[in-house]
RNA sequence: GGAUGGGUGGCCGAGUGGUCGAAGGCGGCAGUCUUGAAAACUGCUGUACUCGUAAGGGUACCCUGGGUUCGAAUCCCAGCCCAUCCGCCA
């Protein structure tokens, strides 16, 4: 959530972004209720001193008659304060909602474009592109060979999109996470384990909007829980309401959690197989930082997103998002594309990871704020977050990208030590 | 699931319907003392919003939402959360 000030101060700034974004948003309309919201608030604040005022004033009363017309004051100050205070209230909900449905401002660098196709490509990975001297197979086709995933049983026990993982898949997916897990802690994240389940507010806060008409979250019946998308949320939600020291910051933390999606909408070709699932595993990296290290921390994060799928010998290229495909929360957003030869006519890129600097837009929401030692005030701090390995998604880079002519599959270098194997062979 | 006890400032913890933004302690900051440090002593020390160029005012906030009252941290109702014990259980 971008904040109210600085809307009404900028808000032809704003109105330009929105553009840029491709969100429709009220701005304008926001600017002339917020302006009408501050008049009933004084409104609101003038009512109460008097009331405050005439309720002092009754101890002092010097007998019952005057006493009784002190009352009468209160009682009809505090009457005309509930039918202003009710009116405040309408118009900041509406503010509120119209405030929400603003997207958070856009790095100056960031292209300028209404969809993905803008997207402009920074860098690639060490690794070209696998050359096969025969034809490759896409990852559902090979785990088929290989007896490595069951989508039918999947199926069978919560409809498409599940799946079950089987036999070397399962090791994979926990060398996965071990290797990544392990290159974080090393370079300093704090690792957890999340709930995979948290509070509609929460997930407000982070920016995610279940139980909507096109939400892509499940919610629990009965309750005000909801499946997590990604540990971003939970990871988010953690310091949500508190205020941390400066010199605490910048916190690095990195999770592991299963992430739920509806997918509302989404098949075909393109999400064959393992690419859009409703459920998987996911390691996560996030950030709390102070306003000034949040571009450097963008970086890093994006460094170490290059380093794990280097490390992995997984052929990529790193995009700069286009506005118009950021998405609310983010202010600047970096996706790891990597090679995946089965996909499209001869392969083609997918996206396995993303990294978004979400500046303070999540933190207000959340209220999480930090105070610097001898400083007034606080002040609210930067999150980010992004993708150490989406399993899922890693997998068909893994599968596709190390398929050989006898149809085994050859287990990167890195997963080695976690997998116990160096070849995944036919069964 | 059952029973009980709780939710108060950065933390601990008191609080009789008005003088309570809230005692006291801890922590933090500044100062006195000291060669320096510690100790001791003194003072200061919540947040947000709002009005004002500023100095400085004002409003709100004691888990949340309602209610009673001129007035609620305090009384009433509902809810949420936490802790402990019992039961069940990986």
């Amino acid at each position: 959530m971008l904040d109210r000030k600085y809307i009404v101060e900028n808000a032809a700034a704003v109105k330009q972004n929105c553009a840029n974004r491709g969100v429709e948003a009220d701005v304008d309309r926001l600017v002339a209720l917020e302006a009408k919201r501050r008049d009933l608030l004084n409104q609101v604040q003038e009512l109460n001193r008097q009331a405050n005022e005439v309720s002092k004033g009754i101890g002092k009363a010097k007998d019952a008659e005057e006493r009784e017309a002190h009352k009468e004051a209160g009682r009809t100050l505090r009457e005309e304060k509930e039918r202003v205070q009710s009116e405040h209230d309408e118009l900041d909900k509406e503010i509120t909602t119209l405030q929400s449905g603003i997207p958070n401002l856009s790095h100056p660098d960031a292209p300028i474009g209404e969809d993905d196709k803008s997207n402009l490509e920074i860098r690639t990975g060490q690794h070209a592109p696998p050359e096969f001297d025969f034809t490759p197979l896409d990852h559902v086709d090979l785990a088929e060979k290989l007896d490595l995933i069951d989508f039918e049983g999947g199926a069978r026990v919560a409809g498409a999109g599940f799946y079950f993982l089987k036999n070397d898949a399962v090791l994979l997916e926990l060398a996965l996470t071990q290797y990544a897990l392990q290159m974080l802690i090393g370079e300093g994240f704090t690792p957890v384990t999340t709930p995979d389940l948290a509070y509609t507010e929460i997930l407000h806060g982070t920016g995610y909007i279940p139980r909507g008409p096109e939400t892509q979250i499940y919610s629990i019946e009965n309750s005000n829980l909801n499946l997590v998308a990604t540990a971003e949320i939970t990871i988010g939600g953690l310091l949500a309401g508190q205020t941390v020291d400066a010199e605490e910051l910048p916190l690095k933390i990195c999770g592991s959690s299963h992430c739920f999606r509806t997918e509302a909408g989404a098949a075909g070709r393109a999400s064959r197989g393992l690419y859009r699932v409703h459920q998987f595993t996911k390691v996560e990296m996030f950030a709390f930082t102070l306003p000034d290290q949040s571009e450097a921390m963008l970086d890093h994060f994006c460094e170490l997103e290059c380093r794990i799928f280097d490390g992995l010998g997984i052929p990529y290229r790193v995009v700069d998002t286009a506005t118009g495909d950021l998405g609310g929360p983010a202010y600047r957003k970096f996706d790891l594309e990597a090679w995946m030869p089965g996909r499209g006519d001869g392969g083609e890129y997918g996206e396995v990871t993303s990294t978004s600097n979400c500046t303070d837009f999540q933190a207000r929401r959340l209220n999480i704020r930090f105070r610097r030692k001898g400083e007034k005030g606080t002040q609210f701090v930067h999150t980010l977050n992004g993708t150490a390995l989406a399993i899922s998604r890693a997998l068909i880079a893994v599968l596709e990208n190390n398929q050989q002519a006898d149809g085994s599959i050859n287990v990167p270098e890195a997963l080695r030590p976690w997998m116990g194997k160096d070849k995944i062979g036919l069964p």
